[in-house]
DNA sequence: TGACAATATTTGTTTTAACGAGTATTGTGC
DNA sequence: GCACAATACTCGTTAAAACAAATATTGTCA
C-alpha cells in the first residue's frame, strides 16, 4: 500500500457534513447526560434498561404487558426482555403470568415493591432532569423536543399512542 | 402497604415536565437512529465504540494518542480502553507503543489497515447520515446541533478544541 | 384434520461493558 | 535520595447485551 493512498484516506477528517455533526452531537449528548442519570439509578441498583421497563409497566397498570410489547416500546428485542424481567422478578419488583387466552404470551406486571422503588426515584429524577437542563429556556426545550421528534421522522410514535 | 398509597404512586404518569419529555425523546432518538448505524458498522465487524476509537485515532494522525486521551474523548473510562484496543490491535487495525519519555504512557496509533477499514465506511456512513436526516432542512440541522450543544452546557467542548 | 407457517418467549453461547484491585512509573516534599 | 502520593495503564471478576437456535402454542389452508 503506497503512501499516497494513505494521505488521501487521512484527509477525510472533521465534520464532512452537517448531518454528521448532528449525529456526533446527539451521541455525545446522551453519553454526557446519561451519566448522572445512571448514577441516580444506581442508588436503587437499577440499570437504565431496568428502570425503563419498570416505568413502562407502571404506565401499563395492573393488566400488565407481554414481553413483545415491552420490547417494542424500548428498542430492545424481545429475546432480551426475558432476562431483563428475570432479574426484576427475582427482586420482587415485577410479577409474571402466562396468559390463559393465548398460552404463548406472558404478561409482566409491576409489583407493589416495584411501584415503591419507582416512587423513591420519581422526585430525585425530576430534580435531576430539571437542574441538568436549568439553563434551557422553555422555548429551547420545546424546540429540542420538536427537532428530536422530527429526527425520528415520527416513525415510532405509534408506540406512544398504542398505550391502553 | 395499603391500596391508597399504591393509587397515589401510580398517578405519577405521563410527562411530568418538559425536561423529562426532552430526555425521553433524546434517548428514544439515539436508540432509534443508532440501529442503522450499528448495522452498517457490522459489515466491517466493528462495534460502535471500536469505530469511535478508530475515528479518534485517525484524527490524531501518526503521533497517536495515549489511552487516557482516547478515554477522555469518548465517555469511556481508560481502564476499558485497554481491552477495546486489544481487539483492534489483534486485528491489525491499530498499533500500540510505549512512550519513551514517560514509560507509563502507551500511545495507540491507527494502522494502515485501520485507515483502509475506515475509508470503506466513510462513504456509506455519509450516505446513511444524509438519507436518515434527509427530511430535515439545513436550518433544522443547525438548530438541532445548537440545542444539543446547549444541552451539554458546552462543558465538554474543550475536548473538541484540544485536538492537535 | 393435519401439516406447516407464524407468533411469543425462552435458552445457550459468545462478546462487551463495568468496576475494583493491582502493577509500573513518575513526580514531590522532607 | 527516599518515602509516598499521583498518574497511566492492565488484569480479574462479575454483570449485561447481542444474536442464533430451540421450544411451545396458535393460526391457516389444503
Amino acid at each position: 500500500m503506497s503512501g499516497r493512498l494513505l494521505k488521501e484516506i487521512k484527509q477525510t477528517r472533521p465534520f464532512s457534513s452537517l448531518e454528521e455533526e448532528l449525529f456526533l452531537n446527539l451521541f455525545r449528548t446522551v453519553d454526557f447526560l446519561a451519566r448522572d442519570h445512571g448514577e441516580l439509578l444506581k442508588t436503587q441498583l437499577l440499570s437504565s434498561e431496568q428502570y425503563n421497563v419498570l416505568r413502562i409497566l407502571r404506565g401499563a397498570g395492573e393488566s400488565g404487558l407481554p414481553c413483545s410489547e415491552i420490547g417494542a416500546r424500548m428498542v430492545t428485542r424481545s429475546p432480551d426482555i426475558t432476562r431483563l424481567l428475570d432479574k426484576l422478578v427475582a427482586r420482587g419488583l415485577v410479577t409474571r403470568a402466562r396468559s390463559e387466552e393465548d398460552r404463548r404470551v406472558v404478561y409482566a406486571t409491576i409489583a407493589p415493591q416495584g411501584l415503591v422503588t419507582l416512587s423513591t426515584l420519581d422526585r430525585p429524577m425530576q430534580e435531576l432532569n430539571r437542574t441538568s437542563l436549568s439553563h434551557m429556556s422553555e422555548r429551547d426545550l420545546r424546540n429540542a423536543i420538536a427537532l428530536l421528534e422530527k429526527m425520528r421522522g415520527r416513525s415510532d410514535d405509534d408506540n406512544l399512542k398504542k398505550k391502553p
